[in-house]
DNA sequence: GCGGATCAC
DNA sequence: TATGGTGATCCGC
C-alpha cells in the first residue's frame, strides 16, 4: 500500500513523451504468474520497437488517445463536482455500501483451480525434451501461451510470435492441438467431480469447486483439500495447477493467482481477513477489471487498489452507472459470488478468420462462403437456428466493423446464413480487411435441430411467403425464403441487367443484389404501404421483442424490469405533476431530478440543467409536429440508404408475419433438444500487467509492490496456519506422461435465485458533460461515442477452445493453429451472472440521458431507500463497519 | 435491434 | 512478413 500512495500524484502519466515504450498500451500484460524478475521496461522496450508504426500498432493508438480522451473528460465531470453534489453522492455510496456489506456471504468456501501454463505443460507432456527450455504454443504470428522458461523473457500469451522471439532468440515454437488440450482437460474435470460433482468448468484449464460440503463431511480444512486436488491432477495428467480457496468465486480466482505456478493459497472465510486481503489488492487482479477499465480508474480518480475504491465510492457513484459503481465498491468489500449458477446456455455463435488484408471481392466472397459453412455445420451439429446474422469486419487498419440484420426466420443453412452476409458484405463494399466473421444469435427458444434442411425449409418458406405477401410487405422475401430464392435471384437478375453492378457478378451470382435492387426494394415498400406504418411498427416491433425477451430470457428481464420501474417511478414521483403538467414543465425534483424523465443532475451543472430543459422542450415540439407532419424518411447517402433499408425491410418482416413463423418454427424447433448444458462456468482472471508503466510514479516499485503483496499474503498464512500453502515445485515435475480416459464433465443444476442485486446493467451516470459533446465528436466518420467496458463474468463462461483446430484458412499465408471454433459448447452455460458481483462498467460522457436507476438512488437516500424491516440488520452493519 | 467496445481465456 | 478465435455483456442510439 504504500507504494500505492505514491501513485497518487499521477499525473498524465509518462506514455508519448521521452519514454514511447511506456505507452499503456504497448504493455503486454506481465503481471501474470511467472513474471517476475522480468525487466520489463526492456520488455516494453522490445515490444515498442517491433511494433512501432505498424498498423495494429497506429489502430491501438488510436484508441488509446480516445480512451485518454475520456478520462480527461471524467476528470472534468469530476472537478465539477460542488461540495453539495459529493455530500449527495458519499451519501448514497455509504448507503450502498452499508447494504452491500449486509449480503456478505461467508458461509461457502469455493476453490479456482487454474493448470499451469496449460497448452505449454500438456505439450511438454508430450514432448519432454521441450522441458526446462523457453516454449512457446502457436506461431510467428500469435502465441497462445508460453511456459515459465519463456516467460522469463517476457514472452506471454496474447503475444506475437515474432516479437516473442525477439525478446527470447532461442524460443521454441510449437504448434497448438486442441484434441490434446481437450483430453487433458477431461482428466482433470473427472478430479474435479470428486470435489464437487456440480463443479463450475471455465475454460479448459480452469473451473470452480464448491468445496463447502466436502470439508464439512470430511472434517478436514480447505487446504487440504485443495492439496489433495491438486495432487490428484497430477496424478491423473501430470500436469501441475494452483489452487485458490476463498468465500467467493471472485476471490478464489485471485486467489489461485498468488502463489501460481504449482502452489495454493487460502483466504479463509473471515471477514477481516477478506478485507485486509483485498486492501492492498491490485484492482486489474479483479476479473473483469481489465487494461481500459484500469487506465481509466487509475487515471481519473487514482485508484489502484480495491480499498480505494471504498475511499473513492462517492465519485464512483457521481460519475458511473449505479450498478457499475455498485461493482467497484463491491470489489472494494471482497464480495463475490457464491452461489451455484443456473445452467445457461448459449446466446450465439460465431466463427471468424484472419488473413491477409484484400479487397478482392471475389476472395472475399469465398471467404464468406466458408464461413458459412462451417457455421451452418456448426449450428446444426446443436441443433441451433437464429433469425439475427452478423457480419464482422476488421479493416487493414484493424478497425472493427460490424453490420447485423434480424430476420423474420430463424434460420442455421448455408444458404441461408451466406445470401444475408452477402448483402452484409457487399454493403460495405469497396473495403480491404484482414478479417471477416459470421455470428448467429436470437436462437429460437433454444434448439430447433430440425430444419436442417432445405426440405423443410421450403416449405415453411412456402407458406411464409403466402403470409408475408397477405401482409402486404411484397420484398421481403428477398431475405427470408429460402425457396424463394429463386425468385429472388430472378429479380437479381434482372436487375443487374438494369443497373449492373459487374464486380458482384462473380461471386455473388443471383443471391446478391445490385445498388439498383435495393432501391427497388425500397420503392416497392414504399409504394406498398410502408412508410407511413413504420413508424408504428417500429414502436410496435420494439415493444414486442422487448416483451417477449423479458418473458423469456432472464438476462433480458432486467433491463425492462429496469425501464418499467424507470416509468413507474417517474408516475409515482411525479405523480402530482406528470399527471398534470408532464408535457409543459419540467421541474428539478428535490432540486436534483428531472421531473420529466427522472435524469439526475446536480445543481451546480447549471448549463447542463438549461441544455436538459431545451432538449425536453425540442422534444415536445419535435412530437407535435411530427403528429402534424407523419412519417417520411429521410435519406442518407446512397450507400447508408441502401443499409438502411435492407435493415429496415426485415425488421417489417419480422412483424407482419411473426405469428406465422413463430408457430411454424417452434414446431421445427421443438423437437431435438439435446443440448447437454454443461454449464461451464467461468471467471476471469484479473492477474494483469502492469500498466503500471504508464504511470510513472510507481514504475520503480511496481513489480516489488504486488510481489510483496504476495509474500505478505504468505506470511499472514504462514503465520497463523503455518502451513505451506505454496508446495514446492518438488511435489511435481511434469515429466512422465500419464495419460489415460477420458471423461466428461458434468454441471451444475442449482437453480440460484435471483439475490438481491439488480442485475447490473452497468449505464454510467450519465452526468451531462458538456466536454461530453466533445468527446462524441472525437469520433470519427461514423461515429464512435464512447465506451465502456464490462464484464467478466465471474460465473459462467462457455468454454471454448475446442479441439478442432480446424484448419484456418489463410489466405496469403500464414495461418496459426489458434482455436478455431469453439464447439463443445456442448453446452456452455456461460452463465454470468446477471447477478451481483460482475464486473462491468461503462463510462461515457455523453450526452443526457433519462437513467433510471439514478434516480433509484435518488429515491433511496432522500426517500426511503432501505427496506424498514432490514433497518436493524443495517444498523449492525454499520456497527460493524465503524469499527 | 444495431454498432462499437471491453474482457477473458 | 507477421498482432488470434469464440462468446458474453454493456451502453447509447
Ligand atoms: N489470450 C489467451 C490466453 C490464454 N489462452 C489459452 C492458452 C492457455 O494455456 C490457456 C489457459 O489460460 P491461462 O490464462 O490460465 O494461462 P496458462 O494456463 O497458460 O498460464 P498460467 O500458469 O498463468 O495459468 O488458455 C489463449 O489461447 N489466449
Ligand atoms: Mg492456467
Amino acid at each position: 500500500m504504500e507504494g500505492t500512495e505514491g501513485a497518487a500524484n499521477v499525473d498524465g502519466d509518462g506514455d508519448g513523451g521521452d519514454r514511447p515504450w511506456q505507452s499503456y498500451h504497448t504493455v503486454y500484460t506481465t503481471a501474470k504468474a511467472g513474471m517476475e524478475g522480468v525487466d520489463k521496461e526492456k520488455v516494453q522496450r522490445v515490444v515498442y520497437e517491433m511494433s512501432k508504426g505498424s498498423k495494429y500498432f497506429q489502430n491501438e493508438e488510436r484508441k488509446e488517445a480516445f480512451i485518454n480522451q475520456k478520462i480527461q473528460n471524467l476528470r472534468i465531470q469530476c472537478a465539477k463536482l460542488t461540495q453539495a453534489d459529493l455530500a449527495h453522492y458519499r451519501k448514497v455510496a455509504d448507503r450502498r455500501i452499508v447494504e452491500l456489506e449486509a449480503s456478505r456471504d461467508l458461509s461457502r468456501i469455493w476453490l479456482h483451480v487454474d493448470m499451469d501454463a496449460f497448452y505449454a505443460a500438456v505439450e511438454t507432456l508430450s514432448n519432454p525434451t521441450l522441458q526446462g527450455k523457453p516454449m512457446a504454443v502457436g506461431s510467428m504470428s500469435m502465441i497462445s501461451t508460453a511456459n515459465y522458461e519463456a516467460r522469463k523473457f517476457g514472452v506471454r500469451a496474447a503475444m506475437p510470435g515474432f516479437i516473442a522471439r525477439k525478446l527470447c532468440p532461442e524460443l521454441i515454437f510449437v504448434p497448438t492441438d486442441f484434441k490434446k488440450y481437450t483430453y487433458y482437460s477431461d482428466l482433470t474435470r473427472k478430479v474435479f467431480r470428486i470435489y464437487d460433482p456440480n463443479f463450475i468448468a471455465g475454460s479448459l484449464d480452469e473451473a470452480y469447486l464448491d468445496i463447502t460440503e466436502v470439508c464439512k463431511e470430511r472434517n478436514v480444512k480447505s487446504e487440504e483439500i485443495a492439496q489433495e486436488l491438486r495432487a490428484g491432477v497430477y496424478e491423473e495428467t501430470g500436469l501441475t495447477c494452483s489452487a485458490g480457496v476463498a468465500p467467493n468465486r471472485l476471490l478464489a480466482k485471485v486467489c489461485s493467482d498468488i502463489n501460481k505456478p504449482n502452489g495454493q493459497y487460502v483466504l479463509p472465510n473471515d471477514r477481516m481477513a477478506v478485507m485486509t486481503f483485498v486492501s492492498s489488492l491490485p484492482i486489474r487482479k479483479i476479473g473483469g477489471i481489465g487494461k481500459v477499465t484500469e487506465h481509466i480508474l487509475k487515471g481519473v480518480f487514482e485508484i489502484n487498489t480495491c480499498e480505494q475504491m471504498l475511499e473513492k465510492s462517492c465519485y464512483l457513484y457521481a460519475l458511473f452507472s449505479q450498478p457499475t459503481a455498485e461493482f467497484f465498491c463491491s470489489v472494494g468489500l471482497g464480495l463475490g459470488q457464491t452461489d451455484s449458477p443456473q445452467v445457461r446456455f448459449r446466446k450465439s455463435i460465431s466463427n471468424e478468420r484472419t488473413f491477409s488484408a484484400t479487397e478482392d471481392e471475389v476472395l472475399l466472397h469465398k471467404k464468406l462462403v466458408e464461413l458459412a459453412e462451417m457455421l451452418s455445420a456448426d449450428m446444426q451439429k446443436e441443433g441451433l437456428c437464429g433469425r439475427t446474422l452478423t457480419l464482422k469486419l476488421k479493416t487493414a487498419s484493424f478497425e472493427v466493423r460490424t453490420r447485423a440484420v434480424t430476420l423474420q426466420k430463424y434460420i442455421s443453412s448455408t444458404e441461408d446464413i451466406l445470401k444475408h452476409a452477402k448483402k452484409l458484405l457487399k454493403a460495405e463494399l469497396p473495403i480491404s480487411v484482414r478479417l471477416i466473421g459470421l455470428r448467429v444469435s436470437q436462437f429460437n427458444g433454444d434448439k430447433c435441430s430440425a430444419t436442417p434442411d432445405p426440405t423443410q425449409k421450403t416449405i415453411t418458406n412456402f407458406i411464409t411467403s403466402g403470409d408475408v405477401n397477405r401482409n402486404g410487405s411484397s420484398f421481403p422475401d428477398v431475405a427470408d425464403r429460402d425457396f424463394v430464392s429463386d425468385a429472388e435471384t430472378n429479380l437479381s437478375v434482372d436487375n443487374q441487367q438494369q443497373t449492373s453492378q459487374l464486380d458482384w457478378r462473380d461471386p455473388f451470382v443471383g443471391n446478391y443484389l445490385s445498388d439498383g435492387d435495393y432501391q427497388s426494394c425500397v420503392l416497392q415498400k414504399n409504394d406498398g404501404i410502408e412508410e407511413v406504418q413504420t413508424p408504428s411498427n417500429d414502436a410496435t416491433s420494439s415493444h414486442h421483442s422487448g416483451f417477449t425477451e423479458a418473458l423469456g430470457s432472464t438476462s433480458f428481464q432486467g433491463q425492462f424490469e429496469g425501464i418499467n420501474v424507470m416509468n413507474e417511478s417517474k408516475l409515482l414521483e411525479g405523480a402530482s405533476l406528470n399527471s398534470c403538467c408532464q408535457e409543459t414543465t419540467m421541474l428539478w425534483l428535490n432540486d436534483y431530478k428531472c421531473s420529466l424523465c427522472g435524469i439526475e443532475l446536480p445543481p451546480s451543472f447549471v448549463e447542463e440543467r438549461l441544455e436538459h430543459s431545451d432538449f425536453h422542450l425540442a422534444e415536445k415540439l419535435q412530437k407535435e409536429e411530427s403528429r402534424i407532419h407523419q412519417p417520411c424518411v429521410p435519406s442518407g447517402s446512397p450507400k447508408r440508404y441502401r443499409r438502411d433499408a435492407y435493415g429496415k425491410e426485415e425488421k417489417e418482416r419480422v412483424e407482419n408475419s411473426a405469428n406465422v413463423h413463430n408457430g411454424d418454427h417452434r414446431r421445427l424447433n421443438e423437437p431435438n433438444h439435446q443440448r447437454a448444458p454443461h454449464p461451464t462456468q467461468q471467471e476471469k482472471r484479473g492477474s494483469i500487467a502492469q500498466v503500471g508503466q504508464s504511470s510513472g510514479q510507481r514504475k520503480a516499485g511496481e513489480r516489488g509492490w504486488w510481489k510483496d503483496t504476495r509474500k505478505q499474503f504468505n506470511e499472514r498464512a504462514e503465520t497463523s496456519h503455518r502451513r505451506e500453502q505454496r508446495d514446492d515445485k518438488s511435489q511435481a515435475k511434469p515429466d512422465d506422461n500419464t495419460f489415460q480416459r477420458r471423461d466428461d464433465f458434468s454441471e451444475r443444476k442449482d437453480d440460484p435465485l435471483p439475490t438481491s442485486r439488480k442485475r447490473p446493467a452497468f449505464r454510467e451516470k450519465r452526468i451531462p458533460v458538456e466536454s461530453g459533446d466533445v468527446n462524441l465528436v472525437v469520433g470519427r466518420n461514423d461515429r464512435k461515442k464512447e465506451e465502456r467496458s464490462n464484464n467478466p463474468q465471474h460465473l459462467g463462461r462457455p468454454e471454448k477452445p475446442f479441439a478442432d483446430d480446424r484448419a484456418p484458412n489463410k489466405v496469403g499465408g500464414r495461418r496459426d493453429g489458434f482455436p478455431s471454433r469453439g464447439r463443445r459448447y456442448g453446452g456452455n452455460d456461460s452463465y454470468r451472472g446477471r447477478d451481483k458481483f460482475n464486473g462491468r462498467q461503462g463510462y461515457s460522457l455523453d450526452k443526457i440521458q433519462t437513467e433510471k436507476w439514478k434516480h433509484d438512488l435518488y429515491q433511496d437516500v432522500s426517500k426511503d431507500p432501505i427496506p424498514q424491516n432490514e433497518d436493524d440488520k443495517i444498523a449492525k452493519l454499520e456497527a460493524l463497519l465503524a469499527s
